[in-house]
DNA sequence: AACTCACTTGCAAGTCATTTGCAACAAGAC
DNA sequence: GTCTTGTTGCAAATGACTTGCAAGTGAGTT
């Protein structure tokens, strides 16, 4: 979170301006997935916006996610045997250690990887666009 | 291809000694797979086999796969937006670029990144079991 | 070579996460 | 408030893969 973190507000009005009307449950989504610390999938995010509008339908979630996707607000991840898992966009760049004993994901950070893959994509004459490192862990058995 | 890389024969008879069938619908993927320079989905494979196999099923394909890479001979990846692709495990362990605009996959690795991720992991108290890094990159306009 | 039988296969049907067609609904510009 | 067009809920469709089952076949055994 090092650049300024937008307001719900400054979000809702760039969506508008992009022609995207924010409706009951774009809302109560943007505000769960604000709100959430963790990462998590559709049925979940469904469960939790259904606090603030009751009924809303879980198509109207996938259909939202994918929305919010296109636009840069959210991330989606696709971790390995799970469905796709989303998160705010509002941090900084991570990648995610998933424990494949507990399945709990944990993020990190690191400029030296960052760096490294951007200077091998250029030696081969590509620029990255983006990219996807995940690290399947196992708590370290310190015997 | 540091490590010397098994034989066919060898391979089979790993199979037989883990208690599988080496069966003409296996050994016919065991080769198509051996001798792919690229990375085939299952239909892909399907189609391949089919000349040493007519007449064998995408659902065999598909059973034979799993089975194979549950065996540690082959390897599944799952880039995004694709249906799973596949490659034979006898090849040292590398990393893939996906060119967005064509598709292309390209190979790489580097020995220092698996290496920080390695510290990076130890830093937090884990062991990498296996993990995942895929480049999507785009060809530098060298304008 | 024949025998045996647990493992495999082909085919049809089933899964499961996610997407989509459509008529009723509701943002938000005017 | 009215109007226009994007959105929603619901049910049905998708697509990639998986699975039940009866017939078939590796490969150890005699
Ligand atoms: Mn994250
Ligand atoms: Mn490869
Ligand atoms: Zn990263
Ligand atoms: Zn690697």
């Amino acid at each position: 979170m090092n650049e300024r973190m937008k307001s719900i507000e400054e979000m809702t009005q760039a969506l508008r301006d992009a022609g995207i009307r924010v409706t009951r449950q774009r809302a109560a989504l943007l505000s769960v997935l604000a709100e959430a610390g963790d990462h998590p999938d559709a049925p979940e995010l469904h469960r939790r916006a259904e606090a603030a509008v009751p009924g809303i339908s879980l198509s109207t979630v996938y259909r939202t996610l994918s929305t919010l996707e296109s636009q840069g607000v959210i991330q989606r991840h696709q971790f390995e045997g799970a469905s796709a898992r989303f998160e705010s966009a509002e941090t900084d760049h991570h990648d995610h250690m998933i424990d494949v004993d507990t399945g709990e994901v944990i993020e990190f950070a690191s400029d030296r990887i960052e760096r490294l893959q951007a200077e091998i994509a250029a030696e081969l004459g590509y620029e990255i666009v983006h990219h996807r490192m995940e690290l399947y862990v196992r708590k370290t058995s310190d015997s």
